[in-house]
DNA sequence: GCCAACGTTGGC
DNA sequence: GCCAACGTTGGC
């Protein structure tokens, strides 16, 4: 079981919105980036752990725990002429884009902010891609003292 | 709103 | 294959 962080803008896609989902369940669509995407078709499996990370807002920072449920399977939007995530260069015969369905799993206690977390850049989070200068990976793997670290801040 | 960092595109 | 131009991300 491996532990991943993946970034949402709350005013988009927000943890809240995740556990008001039916079956608290979302398709993680519309990543259009290859090394996240190599993430998600190569490397994640279902039972794998995710924290929840709030972008792009007045406080970005982990938010909660989600998980992988199902294998990762090809994107439908981006065969959706209609979705603003469309590419037709992907085909559900050779499909570019993949993804995997997240579901919630709770909110941390409280927040832990990117700013705290910086903090520890050069401790317990060194080689944290979220916690490097110029970081815009929006999914990301963690390991699993990272993980601990980090829920131990909470 | 600004801007640094970075990925992608496309001319050559 | 190089690299300038451009678009996007995302913190601040």
């Amino acid at each position: 079981m491996r532990y991943w962080l993946m970034k949402s803008e709350p005013a988009t896609f927000s943890l809240d919105d995740l556990a008001a989902r039916p079956g608290q369940t979302e398709p993680w669509d519309g990543v259009r980036n290859y090394q996240a995407r190599n993430m998600m078709r190569d490397e994640m499996r279902p039972g794998d752990q995710v924290f929840f990370y709030h972008s792009n807002c007045a406080v970005p920072g982990i938010v909660g725990i989600a998980e992988v449920v199902g294998e990762p399977r090809p994107d439908p939007t981006a065969f959706d002429p209609e979705s603003s995530y469309h590419d037709p260069k992907s085909t559900p015969e050779k499909p570019r884009w993949h993804l995997v369905d997240v579901r919630y799993v709770r909110h941390l206690r409280r927040v832990i902010p990117l700013a705290e977390l910086k903090t520890h850049a050069t401790g317990a989070l060194d080689g944290l891609p979220l916690v490097r200068r110029g970081n815009r990976l929006s999914i990301m793997p963690v390991t699993p003292e990272q993980w601990a670290f980090i829920l131990s801040l909470e």
